[in-house]
DNA sequence: TGACACCTTCTACCGGAGTAGTAGAATTAA
DNA sequence: TTAATTCTACTACTCCGGTAGAAGGTGTCA
């Protein structure tokens, strides 16, 4: 099981600010999440040090400042928690957790036929290949 | 917010186990999580009286044995999870959710079209009262 | 009535998330 | 040169999920 990345919400906000930057010193990251979450320089320091020894960022060092950036693709990180909740919540039925999300939400006409379009073209893309 | 509820992997496993039964025995949770999960009595045990203080299941005493119930509904649950990973990996856009799962996912053909259906039941309930 | 089986309760421990203070190094300003 | 600023490194602490051993209560049955 290698690139499953669970992410606890601080975690994946601070990923989120280095998906959109590229990268980031520890003052950058900070900047970016003031205003929803104030917090300590320190606390986005120790939290990019977990996030490193985790294997998701890097860093390197320009003048005494370390630049962060991110090693991995949010893709990888949406597909893991989107999957793994489905998983616990739904026993892996995607239909089911489409349902429910259909179900539960209001959503608009716009988006509907939004939706309509995409699975056509996945319709149209979905060979027998199974 | 009221009624919202977050629950981590084995709480959600338990309270599976007394959605479905109704009620249950600690040795009887403990039997059906068994297999994917083979845990301590006592784990079971400390796990339910965690939730109990939480608010989500209760029990009443039999005998010497103590008789759990699930104090909330699936669909709250569900809810609550569903909407904040929304709300964390995709800022809330609920077609991007969908996106994600029709992207990342192999649906198969027959899915799809269910889907499709489901769509468009939904259109018509959904009339323009926005 | 004594031995055993079954149950809950209490307590404890580990690890991770989140939060931040303090120390010490380095760079800049006065 | 000294003082202030700005970083990282180290440490610690709380809360919670998960896990379970030890202890103490209660019922059963020969």
């Amino acid at each position: 099981m290698a690139g499953t990345h669970q992410l606890a919400t601080l975690q994946l906000a601070i990923m989120q600010v280095l998906w959109r930057s590229k990268e980031a010193t520890v003052a950058e990251v900070r900047e970016a999440l003031a205003g929803d979450r104030d917090l300590a320089h320190t606390t986005i320091a120790t939290m990019l040090v977990k996030l490193e020894r985790k294997g998701v960022v890097d860093h390197r060092a320009e003048g005494r400042a370390y630049i962060y950036r991110a090693l991995i693709e949010p893709q990888q990180v949406k597909s893991t928690m989107v999957t793994d909740l489905v998983e616990r919540l739904f026993g892996g039925n995607l239909t089911a957790m489409m349902t429910h999300l259909l179900d539960e939400s209001d959503v608009t006409r716009e988006e509907l036929s939004r939706l309509k379009a995409l699975i056509s073209r996945k319709e149209k893309e979905t060979h027998d290949d199974v």
